[in-house]
DNA sequence: CCTCGGATTGGAAACGTTTCCAATCGTGCT
DNA sequence: AGCACGATTGGAAACGTTTCCAATCCGAGG
């Protein structure tokens, strides 16, 4: 009586059975006049559905889940936004849940089974058997952002980093530079792996010299662990008109490091980034970066997914999303603004 | 048979009853030698609860939402990021949601009935009537981070946006600053209005004058709002030695700013944000900065959902959580690192 | 050997919804 | 008027779990 309504409290006040106050709030099968005093009555009790038993009949939850690595990383945040914006046309819920450890990745998958979500969008840094397997075993449609090693039967939805680093060289040689320098991220990762992919061809492409020593990796895809990763390359003494970041987070490091030591960006040095996120803009200089459509790749991922929860089998096709350079004041000689 | 494993298929398989296995798994009420058969059984047919049925029997989903007013803001990101380490801590999933406008933060908490829920944690920019009227009429238990007007009920976890302000001007003070500018966001929201008061209280204990030009106000608190704010505060030609920014994002656009100026940071003049956002270590230089516990206020607001969840009734207290000057480049003479 | 009591167990209700199926109603046609 | 058919309705099952209550079991004590 006193507790919340139930579509119980409500046929009863429009004087019909439970199954026909459902199928007039559902709009479907019941007579016109019916359905108006149905209704009516639910406005006058405040009656709200029951969520949880809705989703325990249709077996559908209406929410959906992520797990990114890194939630601190503005471009997951921009990621995950697209990803929330594009459930929310279709009212769902989202849950992002942070892991970035194999381990850590493949137990957040096997926790969500499919009476809590009816999808999945996961965004793994490291895809090792582990977080394979785990994706094998789990019930749920799922999309993964990034890339699968060759023998998963899903697509995925990718960024092209080989492209991405590629615009980036070619932008600094078009703007003179010659001897490139690459910080990267760990190489166990797939964004690490293909970006110094894309490094070594591109740089190959551009006829330029292929010197190992322009080339270090940070432990991590962070400010901190590049830190260390950028004053080791500067401490090899070996000479370079530009550099490239792996991660907007990486050229940040860098610009750090060698306004420490003096060097001018643009002027003696150029930068460029990879992510395009808000601190490309924010920052001064303002930081030349290769987007790699993190919103691109949220919005395909949510879409693809939808679509798969609609019933369109092949709807999880994956997708490669193409990169674009965003040219600002660190890898040209522009005055500021 | 195929389906999904259902706890009679685990009590068919240990050759006991529903309501026996069921109590076997809970672990309570069963003996030993039956507990131990219902869990093997349960393991060998890889059973997991289905947590729909479970939160429709229990009344508890085990789901706690947020909305906040930002996301892409690293200050909530940092926000939601405490809060979600402490809900993991209980077992329980977190589901943030963006809203800002009141209309949309009404609407969202509106939606979140006890059916899907099981508490509310809100960060409202505008506490206005709509909001308020939301809350009371919300069914779950609801923490507010940030200041709800006089006739509040609960209390909320607030920070002490005052007295950081004050933290940044004495700090400017010592540093030698005489005309202390501020930025401020939107004035008709909580933050807006208690640091503007800081902002004045803190300058008159100073012993500074106070100057009504010296203040503007962005029409956000984001950095493409600061800009324009921050162009106007320039272009009034009113001197000033130090600037405040009621934001890290604020900071930022007035180091733009200054820098277009070709006035030197902080040489010609000194700046210090607040919320002490990860940009502001990354920035060159780095940025002063007040951090006003975005994580605490996340803890402490998670803690209390959670204490009160657990049946202690006067759980929802609220807190003033102090502010932190963190002193960087931006406001000292001092080389870079 | 019988009885009592606690420990353990099973049946069944309950949570709130959707949906299948059968029953009823009203209408139009012959 | 009688019949058939579609539209509308109500009863009841089902989703998977927890838990109340009664029944059963077992051992101990008389």
């Amino acid at each position: 009586m006193a507790g919340t309504p139930t579509i119980a409290s409500v046929a009863d006040r429009a004087g019909v059975s439970i199954a026909t106050a459902s199928r007039a709030l559902h709009g479907h099968g019941a007579s016109p006049r019916t359905a108006e005093r149905v209704r009516s009555a639910a406005a006058e009790l405040g009656y709200r559905p029951n969520a949880v038993a809705r989703a325990l009949q249709s077996g559908r939850t209406g929410q959906i889940a992520m797990i990114v690595p890194d939630a601190a990383n503005p471009v997951y945040a921009r990621m995950t936004s697209a990803v929330q914006h594009e459930l929310a046309a279709d009212d769902r819920q989202l849950l992002v849940t942070q892991a970035v450890e194999p381990a850590a990745v493949a137990a957040a998958i096997a926790r969500f089974g499919p009476s809590t979500i009816d999808g999945l969008i996961v965004v793994p840094l490291r895809p090792e058997q582990q977080v394979l397997e785990a994706l094998e075993r789990s019930a749920v449609p799922t999309v993964v952002i990034g890339s699968l090693p060759e023998g998963a039967a899903q697509g995925a939805v990718r960024a092209d980093s080989r492209a991405g680093v590629r615009l980036a060289i070619d932008h600094l040689v078009s703007q003179g530079a010659r001897r490139i320098a690459f910080v990267n991220g760990p190489v166990d990762t797939t964004p690490g792996r293909q970006r110094l992919e894309g490094y070594r061809r591109a740089i190959e492409d551009a006829g330029l010299e292929q010197d190992a020593s322009l080339v270090v990796a940070a432990a991590d895809f962070t400010h901190a662990a590049a830190l260390p990763a950028v004053d080791e390359l500067l401490d090899r003494g070996v000479d370079f008109d530009a550099l490239v970041g792996a991660n907007d987070l990486i050229a940040f490091a860098a610009l750090r490091a060698l306004s420490v030591r003096g060097r001018a960006v643009p002027g003696d040095c150029l930068v460029v980034g990879m992510d395009d996120t808000e601190l490309a803009q924010i920052a001064i200089p303002s930081l030349t970066s290769v987007d790699l459509g993190a919103e691109a790749r949220g919005t395909l991922a949510a879409e693809q997914l939808l679509a798969s929860l609609r019933g369109d089998a092949d709807a999880i096709a994956g997708a490669v999303v193409a990169p674009r350079l965003v040219v600002r004041e660190s890898s040209t000689g522009m005055e500021p603004r």
